[in-house]
DNA sequence: TAGGCAATGCGTATAAATACCTAGCTTGGG
DNA sequence: CCCAAGCTAGGTATTTATACGCATTGCCTA
């Protein structure tokens, strides 16, 4: 094909054309495709949820604000990383942005080399999410396969009883424990009892911690 | 005993005596117990490690600023949640609080709830880490009982290999695949294979992510 | 130098998991 | 009404894991 894919796309959302244009030619300098928006319905509209990327936001728009968008973003389950940019913007709003899962809030103006740096660290986030994400998948699409009962069944293997112990338990007979067991391990395609451990504590974390996004970071760096 | 020791420790830094003296008041009115300090190098000295609390700090200080005594904390390894308060801070410093892992950064003047509901979930959020990394700890130290041999078999066998596998793979017989076996579930007081997988996953987390420290939050909610 | 510990190995025995097979019962849908 | 699917259960055989005890070698330390 003549137009490829990029493997990256850095989406741009501000009502001022020059801000949207200087922001493009700049990132797009290095390379990088970029997608310009003046609000956040067209952006939202222009969202293309398969490729790894990252967001740069004005937080003040008429209509639907970039703090509106953020939220709106968190409520669909869209988990793009989030750089704020603003003219004058006060620390509320920045505090509110970063608590929500910003990666970063730059005041203009920024250096060009920071907003750089920041932008390759949002999609290097991306794409360790979507990795995640990914993974996570196809662990609860296996799990969908298993009945009721193997589900039971599954537990309490997972949590350390052997299939004697299930069986008492649940108060089926040994041979029964041992089909169900069987049929699990086929279904969640997993060849040992660690394995089918992993797998499921990685779906697990997912249970508990469905917003913790972002921040693979350790220090400031800035 | 007389003086009973608190659940729970806020800690208050600011150079200004006014500050200090309102903030201390305001949470003391909740029942929980406060410290105060004029400067970073006050509160390093008259921290306790070992009680949970969360640290209500202004960002400008003459000396050591919030900011750096952050980066200190960090460098440190010591890990109470922080609370910015300033007065007249810009942009830039409080991205820099919240990438280094504010909990959040508040305006003077701001309203005496929002502080005390912060205070609450920074504490929540210290109890949460500390609980973690008790566990972690204690997995820690089993894990050091382990010979270097024991380490090696223990890697394989989490990883989903029989004992006979084990023993193919690292030249030795099936009987010291065994011993080994034997000796690490018992130094790891893991009475399943299943709990084994667990603590070394659990204390695999921690060598991966160091840092991911505060937000089990999901949205702003401010 | 003696004792302790780690690593290695063997024997024996029991317990548990796995891999095959078959089959009755129930329930929901074509 | 029958078939598919799920839950139940038994038989048999093999493979693994566990739990005892015992012995040798090498290294480090008291």
């Amino acid at each position: 094909m003549i137009t490829k894919k990029p493997d990256s796309l850095i989406y741009v959302v501000d009502d001022e054309f020059a801000v949207r244009d200087s922001l493009s030619l700049l990132i797009e300098s290095t390379g990088q495709a970029v997608r310009s928006f003046a609000s956040a319905e067209e952006f939202l509209d222009g969202y293309d949820p398969d490729c790894p990327g990252c967001l740069l936001l004005d937080v003040r728009m008429p209509g639907v604000s970039g703090l509106e968008l953020q939220e709106l973003l968190l409520n669909r389950g869209i988990s793009i990383p989030i750089i704020f940019i603003s003219g004058h913007a006060g620390i509320p709003d920045t505090a509110k942005a970063f608590r929500a899962g910003a990666v970063d809030f730059l005041e203009k103006p920024f250096s060009d080399g920071l907003l750089l740096k920041r932008v390759e660290e949002a999609i290097a986030i991306d794409i360790a999410n979507r990795e995640q994400r990914e993974g996570q998948d196809k662990i609860q699409s296996r799990l969908a396969l298993l009945t009721a009962r193997e589900h039971e069944v599954m537990a309490q293997i997972v949590g350390g009883h052997s299939n004697k112990e299930v069986a008492r338990v649940m108060g089926i007979s040994n041979r029964t424990v041992e089909a169900h067991r069987s049929s699990i391990m086929e279904k969640m395609q997993a060849s040992n009892l660690a394995e089918l451990i992993m797998m499921v504590t990685q779906a697990g974390i997912l249970e508990a911690k469905p917003n913790s996004g972002h921040y693979p970071f350790s220090g400031g760096g800035g």
